[in-house]
DNA sequence: TTTTATCTCCGCCTTAGGTCTGAGTTTTAT
DNA sequence: ATAAAACTCAGACCTAAGGCGGAGATAAAA
């Protein structure tokens, strides 16, 4: 049957890849007729075999998931991203660069092929959590983009376990002004005292 | 053939599981004997299956493969890492939690299976960078082992971001012991302040 | 142009954090 | 039984940290 939905598989992971066809490949109504393993073979791919749906992992080498979905959103293949993390630092950048669905690797086989076909009616899906990630993130942004630049610059080094006096020399302003920026940083970040302020750095990866 | 390889494949990704049943069922010498999708799943299904080898992810809900791991170093079973990223705050914990090789998902189908033959011969295996970090880690000894039992109480509690008083009240002893503690602490793992030594308590998972 | 935000810095004051010395009690190892 | 750690606490002492109020300079936004 030439009615086929034909699927490109882009996924640096050979694993994944075979763990994908053979998947798809139970499926009636669909073919893989292409495999990446980055995003500049994608494109080279997209264009020998002009799929109807693109399964994008975000993560590779060369050319991120990101780049290349930019690029494919041109194209009349609907993109679907099939990523390890539910990680907001990419989740927003590859919805706004054209991504048409999100989901997640620990996705079954019938969640894939469903929103395979989906795509293919317009109807976009997201896993779960996206969707309330999606809201939250609208309301509540994380606190520290309330941080001026020069703030977030001590709240680094604090993460890094300077004192204020390493932070003045570090950044060629006097201590009282570093005592400022900190003041100002632990209210706007809801916090006691620098530990804290060490702490929130480290795990939101600002160091 | 009786004689094969058992190997259990623990990974929270359905489709990463199927590439690595459909990878090792072409090789005669081994068979996949499980599959679990936690760490939990995976101490049960060691237990019905009394694998040789078990291929490990180590980022998974309910109880990663750190944790996993720790316990299944007990069994007979030689643990695989096999996991995404190379992550320096994942890699020592799980190599001290007793795992025996240390593979990425980039691996090749050859590669693993290469692994699995060479976990039976009492080999290990270390995907290229990995080594080189193992070494550089083996020079520096874990110094928060020479830590006192209390030592290592307070520490937490000074990677939580409490303070002395804090941490006085929530051991039921003054506060001037608390500062005791600290003091050694701090000379101990030669750091400078409980910013430090917060910042060290969270990087190293001691929280 | 006027307002608003940011970055810079001052002085004063209080407290938390940390060092040092010393010492009594309990656990654990030998 | 004896020695060695570990846990507890005290007093004296010093410093870094942080709050509070004020203020000048500059730059961006309304």
């Amino acid at each position: 049957m030439d009615n086929k939905i034909k699927v490109l598989v882009v996924d640096d992971h050979d694993m994944v890849r075979m763990g994908l066809v053979t998947y798809l490949g139970v499926e009636e109504d669909m073919a893989v007729v292409g495999e990446a393993c980055n995003g500049e073979e994608a494109i080279t791919k997209a264009k020998e075999t002009s799929p109807d749906v693109i399964l994008m992992d975000l993560l590779m080498e060369k050319m991120n998931g990101i780049e290349a979905t930019k690029v494919l959103a041109k194209t009349k293949a609907k993109i679907i991203v099939l990523t390890s993390y539910l990680d907001d630092e990419m989740l927003f950048p590859v919805m706004d660069a054209g991504a048409f669905s999100y989901l997640l690797k620990t996705s079954t086989a019938d969640e894939i092929a469903d929103a395979i076909r989906k795509a293919m009616n317009e109807e976009p899906t997201f896993q779960g959590q996206v969707t309330q990630k999606m809201f939250r993130h609208m309301r509540e942004k994380p606190k520290h983009d309330e941080l001026t630049k020069r703030e977030r610059e001590v709240l680094c080094l604090i993460g890094q376990g300077k004192t204020n006096k390493d932070i003045s020399e570090e950044l060629y302003i006097g201590i009282k002004t570093v005592k400022t920026h900190v003041s100002h940083i632990l209210a706007k970040l809801e916090l006691e005292d620098r530990t804290q302020a060490a702490i929130y750095a480290n795990k939101h990866q600002l160091v």
